[in-house]
DNA sequence: CAGGATGCTGAACATGCGTTTAGTCTGTTG
DNA sequence: CAACAGACTAAACGCATGTTCAGCATCCTG
């Protein structure tokens, strides 16, 4: 059901050198991190590796690069997919296709070596878990928000964070195979997240009263 | 409260060159990570670097070394705390006194960089969690689930990973200040939180009955 | 065809870092 | 005191890696 029915990356063979060793550091980044050596780099492209500095002129350069081209085909895909109405976390978005592993993996890594890219993809996902959020308060299938905007951004950071932790704590091979990973996710943690964001934790107010409470009239800071 | 309750660690400088050094090793690995270079461990340690190879004889030796000292100490807090009928997360509870900060940097570099530690740590606060909910139930403050371990679980990794998120996305300088970092979380995050975790998040159970459906009987994978 | 721009390469250079080596200093022991 | 052991250091080695250099081929342009 997901195999072709986006546009498939241009991944042919056929590609300027230029166009082939951004995608082959793309591939490489994602799968081994930013640390990857530019020789690797150079040898996946089938070019040497003076020509990935005559072409970028630096490694940071090549980076930026790749964060541009990943950006482009994010902002593709989803204005795609709001011009076609299907409203869901970017993550998810970008996972059902099959195609798009390696840019998911390279995001992963922007995401995981933090910096600028990284502030404006979890920046992206809380607006757009607000939007999706506001919808729902509006349809009458999500509960309103004393703060919605920080609620957004808390699920936003929990659901990236964890799939980060998730990643980290089972990565003892140099590379991840996201579809995998994203379905074992789902399988572990599906249920617990639906049976809480369903009926909740606590089973009393008191916490929560407390708090609201608390931050109405808060006390002095010791020291 | 939390300034001298628990016992200080020995951060005294008249210690042995040995302790000086993992010292200082936890010091730099906590506030640069693990690539901060052997030279200025020995530097902050006030010796030369050749001395740190004639103690622990390789950098992944001094490393783990810290590990080693690092996890002694947590496993005093956390029976010191046992002891006294303290029932919380290692992290808070660790977060608590201010001189376990280096420490604390440490632990969340581990949890960064994956590995051995990273899982044992994870398990670790998984376990926790569950017999604090285990707790929470029996007392009847805390809702029941349909898998215990599996929620607690996803609390634990939504817990480190949220936080791992919020360091990873403000990290510009090259020190974390994370008595900082925690109060921040706190005051950004704990509404949002004590909300969804008190009322729920979704107004209906339409999703959660699906996803149990789904696993009753799941479908055909495609491919 | 002359000449220059462009794509590209092998080899070398420079730097940072983990580690080794050879040796000094100090205290202890017989 | 002689001899030895351990703590400690300055300097150098080796390696990985980002980057530069000098030159070769090809193609376009006049």
């Amino acid at each position: 059901m997901s195999s072709a029915t986006r546009k498939p990356p241009d991944r042919e063979e056929d590609l300027t050198a230029r166009a082939r060793i951004r995608d082959a550091a793309i591939d490489c980044f994602g799968q081994r991190g930013f640390n990857v050596p530019v020789r690797e780099i150079a040898e996946r492209a089938g070019v040497s590796p003076a020509l990935v500095m005559h072409h970028f002129g630096t490694k940071a350069n090549l980076l930026a690069a790749c964060e541009d081209h990943v950006t482009r085909l994010i902002r593709e895909v989803k204005t795609e997919s709001v011009t076609s109405g299907d409203q869901q976390t970017i993550l998810h978005q970008i996972a059902e296709a099959e195609e798009f592993a390696p840019y998911l993996a390279f995001l992963f890594r922007c995401l995981q070596a933090g910096g600028e890219l990284a502030r404006t993809l979890y920046e992206r996902m809380a607006a757009d878990v607000e939007a999706y959020l506001d919808a729902g308060v509006k349809a009458g299938t999500v509960r309103p928000s004393r703060d919605p905007r920080a609620r957004a951004r808390w699920l936003a950071a929990n659901g990236a964070g964890t799939f980060l932790m998730f990643v980290t704590l089972r990565e003892p091979g140099p590379d991840v195979d996201f579809r995998k990973v994203i379905r074992e996710w789902t399988a572990e943690f599906a249920l617990p997240a639906l049976e809480v964001y369903t009926e909740g934790l606590l089973a009393d107010r008191s916490m929560l009263d407390a708090y609201l409470l608390y931050v109405s009239d808060p006390p002095e800071e010791s020291s």
